[in-house]
DNA sequence: CGGTGCTTTGAGCATACTCAACATCAGTGG
DNA sequence: CCACTGATGTTGAGTATGCTCAAAGCACCG
């Protein structure tokens, strides 16, 4: 493994992985719609309830989605990373908040367009098909640690996800550098952000993991670690 | 209103809602190769895990979708009524076990052969596209139950979600017939199946609903259910 | 330095869980 | 038709997990 470690960037895709799946006249064309688009941490990209125009994928850096209750309670659905989509919503409006949680780039590409796109290539349908169908099995997943894991297993399996995908970056899937800060971590695992404090530190103290800094982790045990998961499988995978 | 009220049944749509989106030439084809099954209440139909074969969509009854931890905990991450499809998971494994809560009858699509309708039907790739987001919204909203709702939100929010389901169905929305058990129902909203019973009964001693028979109940005040459920929108939009 | 925002830690509490007993229902066979 | 049985639902008591409120510790930045 090359161990590269990215100073400021929380990880990069060369090319578009929708765009990838395009023969070469498509991919120009696509590409020819596509917008490229960069967003400072913390600045919303669109609003649950917007009319929804655009299908965004993630090029580099990290977006939270989420749903808010009229009196602020809040849900993360999920974090979106580069080479995953969101803002596919077929009602006319996005069902979610997208927030950049550091500084991000993004590629939009008009939701009308896109059906035309489907229409004249058929193997650009399945694999957005593909897409769609992984993150809502990710979604099932996440309704089983929202539903019956403990606080524990909660933040085992959500640093588990987050090695794993570092894995498949070709990064060092011992270190967790956390973009996000503890209130996110809790508005997605279904925690008070004081509870994902403690048990953060209870695994430091059990000697599971170690911190770096306080947003920079590092993973000493592993098999441990997937054992407090109770991680029948990946659970978060995207 | 007609207000046919089904004996023994539990919602039933005349023809397949994946077919209705096709011409005459393609219904004919997709449905030569498609199957109709029944299945008793309480058997699977397939288990999570198991190597997928076909897409499945309900015709009359209702299934339920789980999955579940070693220890036994258990997740269900959807009910799904005539007219919802299940069973798309495409890595060639099934993620979720799928069960009958009453007896159904259901269509089954091979997957390898519905490639071939979406490569050829583009409009169908799209429709196939919508139900699957949906699928995601509503995952989204039950994602919000989940991880941030009470006891008694959780099912306020629940309720009227049925309600709204039989309201589309053009059925009676005050009346509730409920199809799974409190087992069900408490895997399905994250409690204990004590918690459930508990907190219906508090709905009805707070005059919200009644109990026609323990699976049949009855709304009396929906407002009032819809303030209890914190309700921004549907939450439950299937 | 003195903010401001985020994290950690503590104390007390509330919600929902567990364990357990009892009630009710559906189905079965006498 | 009724009594029996196993499954499902209700209710109660005590407890545990995670939340709320509060204070103090850090880090980053002007």
């Amino acid at each position: 493994m090359s161990m590269v470690e990215e100073a400021g960037s929380w990880g990069a895709t060369s090319a578009s992985a929708l765009l990838q799946r395009l023969d070469q006249q498509h991919r120009e064309r696509l590409f020819c719609m596509s917008t490229m688009r960069d967003y400072r941490a913390k600045t919303a990209i669109f609003h649950e309830g917007d009319p929804s125009k655009d299908l965004l994928e993630v090029i580099e850096g990290v977006v939270k989605l989420y749903r808010l209750m009229p009196d602020g309670r809040r849900q993360i659905t999920a974090f979106a990373y580069p080479g995953q989509i969101f803002g596919l919503d077929r009602n006319g409006v996005y069902s979610a908040t997208a927030e950049a949680v550091v500084d991000v780039k993004l590629c939009g590409y008009p939701l009308a367009k896109l059906d035309r796109i489907v229409g004249e290539l058929p193997e650009f349908a399945l694999g957005l098909l593909a897409m769609v169908t992984s993150e809502l099995v990710a979604a099932q997943g996440h309704m089983m640690l929202l539903g019956r894991k403990s606080a524990v297993e909660k933040i085992a399996s959500f640093l588990l996800g987050l090695s794993d995908r570092r894995r498949g970056q070709g990064l060092d899937p011992t270190r967790l550098p956390l973009p996000m800060k503890r209130a996110d971590i809790g508005d997605y695992l279904g925690l008070s952000l004081e509870t994902v404090s403690r048990t953060v530190t209870q695994l430091r103290q059990m000697g599971v993991i170690a911190f770096d800094q306080h947003n920079d982790l590092r993973i000493r045990d592993s098999g441990r670690l997937r054992t407090l998961a109770e991680d029948d499988e990946g659970c978060l995978a995207a």
